[in-house]
DNA sequence: CTCGCTATCAGGAATGATTATTAGTTCGAT
DNA sequence: ATCGAACTAATAATCATTCCTGATAGCGAG
């Protein structure tokens, strides 16, 4: 259930200068019906069902738009693509190394992260992720 | 100052039945002597000096595999290749977006953090990091 | 020491994700 | 409707990283 609403989305935009475009929309309505951490590849298969005439580049520059203003957040593992998603609130991603799936970790405390490092540095943050690695129950079990 | 002794090194080639040949000696080399964050092409160039022979994928191989059996740590920032230490005490570094700098930020508490992920996912975790971008001191006067 | 075995290496080509380019299109403001 | 700025599609280009091939090196057995 992220917490991304239109009002928020249109705010943003405003705010920013960009324009809400069409297919900009399509491939925050994508990253919506995903659950998962779609990589770019994955939004634009996806766009392209409802408009076949996207390019993949106006994907990437879509959700390179929609990241600078905050509405997503890109993560960079090892050996995969960069993979989206809406959820803004700060949260823990795993990914197996072995079949590549992406889950998420519970109850992890990050809340107190951020501001700590806001506190301990003269940088101005603009973004944060922390990525964890590892190999899945079921892979585990194959191995 | 790197915790990265002989002794331990060796014994981790050892118990992975990989060799330590000169070439990735050379690679630990050029990472105990650069004290920042080099990418592969830094290590590349470093190792250069003292081995022209050496080829770029060579360098990667050996930085995966001593990635692989834990003696150095790699970090990806979006728009930035893969970047390397030796520290494998969890830190926290910063890239500033604007000029590539990286910098580290003391005082994090990270400790807990690595203990809390295991306790809250079934998956055997193998690699956490922390990737934080910002904009730093210097770049922000500038804009 | 020498043969043969396996892991590794150098060099370069190939891959794959991402970005840049360019010409054409859309959209909002006038 | 007109104008200009922002955006898009398509494709070419780029860059980090991996893969491939034949050559080497190191090691154990004899």
């Amino acid at each position: 259930m992220p917490m991304v609403l239109d009002k928020d989305v249109r705010e943003k935009f405003r705010r920013s200068g960009f324009t809400l475009t069409s297919q900009r929309r399509a491939v925050l309505d994508a990253l919506r019906g995903n659950k998962g951490h779609p990589s770019a590849e994955d939004v634009y298969l996806s766009v392209k069902k409802s408009n076949p005439r996207v390019a993949l580049g106006t994907v990437y520059q879509a959700l390179s738009v929609l990241e600078e203003i905050g509405v997503v957040h890109s993560k960079r593992w090892a050996d995969s693509p960069a993979r989206y998603d809406l959820n803004l609130e700060p949260h823990l991603d795993i990914r197996c190394r072995s079949c590549g799936a992406v889950s998420e970790v519970p109850n992890v405390g990050l809340v107190d992260l951020e501001s700590d490092i806001r506190q301990n540095t003269l940088y101005e943050v603009t973004r944060t992720a922390l990525v964890v690695e590892g190999i899945c129950p079921a892979c585990r079990r194959e191995a």
